[in-house]
RNA sequence: GGGCGGGUAGCUCAAUGGCUAGAGCGUUCGCUUUACACGCGAUAGGUUCGGGGUUCGAAUCCCCGCCUGCCCA
């Protein structure tokens, strides 16, 4: 494939020469590499997974499904945490031989991206979508799909982020959309996908219906305005089954008189007059909503809802007679208020005084509500539960219309095609007209408006399809595949306890952190059916053709029609399915779903009048497929061809379950159970143990499929310094590409890697540069410093191993500092290890920071400058180490690491008996090197025990140096104490190093010493000054400091010790610790106060 | 209304119930030490939101409250 392959494992020079480390630059550059670097990776197909090395089992498989990004916009900062983490992911397990695939894709995003386009071609061309043919505009989406595919698609290049690009899928291409005509297809022939009436969030100006999270709450300043509903008795059946058939016909309308209110004991009646018709008063923010009215509601509890029993209203205008209904929602008017059943004129208005909290809705409530089930979340809540028929009074452009439900508008007809806000201004103007407006009052409450349009929402009903999610092989399948730990109720029987041969492995799914499982599992416990119609025309357009009203004789036809091969209504044939909806009325319609684009069967039943159905489907349907339609389900062999990569037909038996989804947490909902239930319902029983392919027409699991991954990570979400979310509208997001500029890509990792805990939430605090007026963030230099730093570590180890080449065979260092860095490097490889599979990315990263600036530059670099140049076996130590450091650092800097690689990869220095470090698979690229494996044989508390206390004693000198501003390189004379053992010769010259010490004796100062104090013994520096300087304000303050520290720290000793439980309780070996702690403290305690009080 | 987080140094965050509560950035001081000033060495900085409780021992566990954020309804 790769004829010119002239770079191996050799350093990047076009002539071969060996780069020297010298040659490097100073600083590490990104920009300056990156671009060669990606093209490396990708001409060695680095990141292409093969499934025939996981099917021949030559290797495991790690798979990671990105969650596709919408084309609507360039990708933010969320998007660049999101995918850095699964990068490091797959990098780490690509380098320990996983054969890892990360499926890239994007997100067709119906609604979002059909507004945005919407609204762009209105700006530059000022046409609406309908002036165009559906076909023509779905084709200018396409486009701006294009446009934006590439955008996000460079973006994650530029991020690093080794997905296998040559497989990147879209949610509508080809291969995805067989896959959503399927499951579209076997879900309505089992009943799962149903046609119902329900409310939904309609947007007038877009004319669909949107999701809860397409909208957003606007606090609007409004009315509450309070109409008068005048009381009649009605006779005959006003409240019975009959409202099915939409309207209550009036029946014999009788005015109820005050009078007889008050003969029924309704409060204060005898204040109206007498013989006047009585009424009752609702308030409403939404009075145009009356043309809906069914009922008018009164809790029970309200004084007046006993006289009230059994009495009726008549709507105004329209003429409608209406039931009052008793129910417990509404809510009872605040005693201030001249609406509570008890108020008398001329009362002082009083606090509460039993002191709850009122309802800030009391204070505007009658007690009476009226109830629109057509209108109102709330009030078709209500109408459910009091059997109330739902009238629509409005058309899908937002408008009063008596064509879509509303059949008894009597003279209301004036509203008739009148905008919702102008209906409104004309209730109100009629009623007041008739004296029934009795007040109108400001309010001001929040109101949904669409995200696209920003038009307000209207509460709608509407016909929709439905997924029956309820259903228990959705559904509770759904929760039965947490693992058991993360279960919290035991309720239900349980399908895999249900079903035989329940495999074990349908269980294994597990959240990180454990406590999103609750709420994936409180979903699952409260969710409703789905409802995944949406009337746009960017989507998978629903595949069912419909007729209305459909007689016998026309069924009778139709079957003869379809017959040639099969009867569609007795046959159990795979190519249609039929459902029948029969309407109150009594008309038959019959939805009929065609299994693949291709069947003929269109044209017949066009030809009979059928239509499909205009809608698309929700976006999420689609994405729910996304760990089967990317891998070719339910016809791999089909998807092979449709991509033209045999391999592809092999994905989904190498690759699915897949090992991780990382994502965020309002995703749980959305998408994470969503996959869960249809790859469990979709994919075959007993999967993981396959050996073959699905087949095209093979069955689901019905519920007890496989899970379509084992972990799903949720990581937090990014703030502003203020702890708001990043959004266009505060202007407070930072864009990845800018950081990449400023900063580079790994820089950029390394800060949001560093910043992922286990929170929900992190911060980051936003700046504007002031001369590029871009976002960024101070966070980032921590990325960049450190790589930097891990660049000139590389630096200044290639110019000591430079010309220093050593045999092939194996050393173990004898010397300290070689010996307490690999102790090192094995304990953090262990660490990295295990906070990766924990998924605690800021562990990693932390881990990292410390093993590399702290241990091996500060410490470990320091230590074999002056004995390097001789000691190869330190050189075989000390390029191993660098080697298994720039591996361990790779998935988080993939670009600086693989940088340096270039220059170190090729060179042999001879192993390290105990660390295994696995050379390149392709084309000495470190992104295929093998992962550090460190024997516990490397491990030396000893030594670390050894080099730990050189440390003290070295910061113990280095702070009486600072103290005393002794130059740098001035080397110091230390005294040792005589009469205890002496530091070993290797220690003590380690010391010298660190300290600058220019010569160690046993002998005391005899001037200008300043006494410190180490392990409660007397030490001592001098020749810290060229003058015989007094320096016992240094040791004074030296020793003073000294003197609070463990005067604390005695206290703090003294005081566990006087306490008698601790004695008697605590574990011996802790009391035994702390004793020791306090003789030591006051051994040296007494030490200090001796060297005091020689200073008077 | 139900559920889930967070509150620790000026800022961003750590801390299996037990080490004198730690890092980074920022502060202050000193260093052009020949890998790195994107650096090196040192320094100050804390009522762990408030109040109770459990415990020999609480930042950590329990209860109450306050502030703050998110998800679902």
């Amino acid at each position: 494939m790769e004829p010119n392959e002239t770079v191996t494992n050799a350093p990047a020079k076009p002539d071969g020469s060996t780069v020297a480390g010298d040659e490097l630059p100073k600083q590490y550059r990104p920009t300056e590499h990156e671009g060669r670097i990606w093209a490396r990776w990708i001409d060695a197909g680095a990141f292409h997974a093969d499934p025939g090395r996981v099917l021949r089992g030559e290797a495991q498989p790690y798979t990671i499904l990105i969650p596709p990004p919408n084309v609507t916009a360039a990708l933010h900062l969320g998007h660049a945490l999101n995918n850095t983490l699964q990068d490091i992911l797959a990098r780490v397990h690509r380098m320990r031989g996983f054969e890892t695939l990360w499926m890239p894709g994007t997100d067709h995003a119906g609604i979002a991206t059909q507004a945005v386009v919407e609204k762009r071609v209105w700006k530059e061309e000022k046409k609406r979508r309908t002036d165009f043919a559906r076909d023509e505009f779905v084709a200018r989406i396409q486009a701006f799909k294009d446009e934006y595919e590439a955008t996000i698609t460079n973006q994650l290049q530029k991020m690093g982020c080794s997905c296998d690009w040559a497989r990147q899928r879209f949610t509508m291409d080809p291969v995805c959309a067989r896959a959503v005509r399927e499951a579209f297809f076997r879900l309505f022939s089992d009943g799962l996908i149903y046609r119902g009436k329900r409310l939904v969030n309609w947007d007038p100006v877009l004319q669909t219906a949107v999701a809860d999270d397409e909208c957003y709450d606007e606090e609007v300043s409004s009315h509450f305005y309070y109409l008068r509903y005048p009381l009649v008795h009605a006779h005959g059946p006003t409240t019975q089954r009959e409202r099915e058939q939409g309207i209550a016909p009036p029946q014999d309308a009788v005015p109820v008189t005050w009078s007889e209110l008050a003969a029924r004991g309704y409060p204060n009646a005898e204040r109206h007059p007498a013989e006047d018709q009585a009424w009752v008063t609702v308030a409403t923010t939404r009075p145009e909503t009356y043309l809906g009215d069914t009922a008018v509601a009164v809790n029970p509890h309200d004084l007046r809802a006993k006289p009230l029993r059994g009495l009726h209203v008549e709507l105004p205008l329209v003429g409608r007679v209406i039931p009052i209904v008793e129910d417990s929602y509404v809510v009872l008017p605040s005693r201030t208020s001249p609406y509570h059943p008890e108020f008398a004129p001329g009362q002082v208005a009083e606090e509460a005084d039993d002191g709850t909290p009122e309802d800030p809705k009391a204070k505007f409530a009658t007690g009476f509500l009226k109830v629109t089930p057509a209108h109102d979340p709330n009030d078709a809540e209500i109408g459910h539960r009091h059997t109330l028929a739902a009238i629509n009074m409005m058309s899908p452009d937002g408008r009063v219309s008596d064509k879509h439900g509303l059949a008894d508008i009597g003279d209301a007809h004036i509203l008739v095609g009148k905008t919702m806000a102008e209906a409104r201004s004309l209730v109100i103007k009629e009623f007041h007209a008739r004296g029934l407006l009795e007040e109108t009052r400001p309010y001001s409450h929040s109101v949904k408006h669409s995200d696209r349009s920003k038009a307000v929402i209207e509460p709608y009903l509407s016909d929709q399809w439905y997924v029956k999610v309820t259903d228990p092989r959705l559904a509770q399948a759904a929760n039965e595949a947490l693992v058991p730990e993360q279960r919290t109720a035991a309720g239900g029987i349980g399908m895999e306890s249900a079903s035989s041969g329940g495999t074990t492995s349908n269980n294994t799914l597990r959240f990180y952190p454990a406590r999103y499982a609750k709420t994936y599992e409180q979903w699952h416990d409260n969710i409703r059916d789905w409802c995944i119609s949406r009337q746009l025309w960017w989507g998978h357009r629903i595949p069912v053709w419909s007729k209305r009203g459909v007689t016998p004789e026309d069924k009778e036809r139709l079957k003869l029609i379809l017959s040639v091969s099969y009867d569609p209504f007795t046959d159990d044939s795979q190519a249609m399915a039929f459902q029948c909806v029969k309407e109150p009325q009594g008309t038959e319609t019959l939805h009929c779903c065609v299994r693949s684009p291709d069947h003929r069967e269109i044209g017949l039943l066009e030809a009979e009048g059928f239509t499909q159905d205009p809608d698309v489907l929700d976006t999420w349907f689609s994405s729910a497929l996304w760990p089967m339609s990317t891998m070719g389900w339910p016809n791999p062999a089909q998807a092979a061809s449709d991509t033209g990569d045999p391999s592809t037909a092999h994905l989904l038996h190498a690759f699915n379950p897949t090992s991780v989804l990382t994502t965020a947490r309002e995703i749980i909902t959305l998408w994470v159970s969503r996959m869960v239930m249809f790859n469990r319902y979709l994919m075959p029983r007993g999967w993981g143990n396959r050996t073959d392919a699905p087949q095209p027409l093979e069955p689901g699991g019905q519920g007890a499929g496989p899970i379509p991954f084992h972990d799903v990570f949720i990581h937090a979400v990014i703030q502003d310094g203020e702890g708001r979310k990043m959004s266009k509208t505060l202007g407070n997001g930072v864009d990845p590409l800018d950081i990449i500029d400023s900063h580079g890509a790994d820089a950029m990792r390394f800060t949001l890697c560093q910043m992922t805990t286990q929170t929900q939430d992190v911060r980051m605090p936003v700046v504007r540069d002031s001369k590029s007026g871009k976002n960024t963030s101070p966070k980032f230099d921590i990325g960049r410093n450190f790589a930097n730093k891990v660049w000139n570590a590389t630096r200044f180890t290639l110019g000591m191993l430079a010309g220093h080449e050593s045999p092939a065979s194996p050393a173990r260092p004898t010397d300290l500092p070689s010996q307490w860095m690999l102790s090192r490097l094995a304990a953090g490889v262990e660490a990295c290890n295990t906070a990766l599979a924990q998924y605690e990315f800021s562990e990693y990263a932390q881990h990292l920071y410390d093993l590399v600036w702290r241990d091996f530059c500060d410490w470990y670099l320091e230590a074999v400058k002056p004995t390097i140049g001789t000691d190869a076996a330190q050189r075989t130590a000390l390029a191993n180490i660098l080697s298994s450091l720039l591996r361990l650092l790779h998935p988080v800097l993939p670009y600086m690491t693989e940088a340096a690689w270039e220059h170190l990869g090729g060179r042999t220095f001879g192993n390290v008996p105990g660390l295994h470090l696995h050379a390149p698979r392709k084309r000495g690229l470190l992104c295929t090197a093998g992962w550090p494996v460190c024997e516990p044989s490397l491990r030396d508390a000893a030594v670390e025990q050894r080099f730990s206390r050189i440390q003290s004693l070295v910061a113990a000198i280095r702070e009486v140096r600072a103290a005393q501003n002794v130059p740098p390189k001035r080397r110091i004379t230390l005294h040792t104490p005589a009469g205890i053992p002496a530091w070993p010769a290797d220690e003590a010259s380690l010391i010298a190093t660190f300290a600058t010490i220019g010569q160690t004796t046993e002998q005391p100062p005899s001037k200008g010493g300043v006494a410190i104090t180490f392990e409660a013994q007397p030490y001592a520096v001098s020749d810290l000054a060229d003058a015989s300087e007094d320096a016992g304000e240094a040791e004074r303050a030296f020793l003073s400091k000294r003197k609070g520290d463990l005067a604390k720290e005695i206290a703090t000793y003294e005081g566990r010790l006087a306490n008698p439980g601790y004695a008697q309780k605590a574990p011996p070996a802790m009391v035994q610790e702390t004793k020791d702690k306090l003789a030591k403290a006051q051994a040296e305690l007494a030490l200090v106060l001796t060297k005091l009080e020689e200073h008077g």
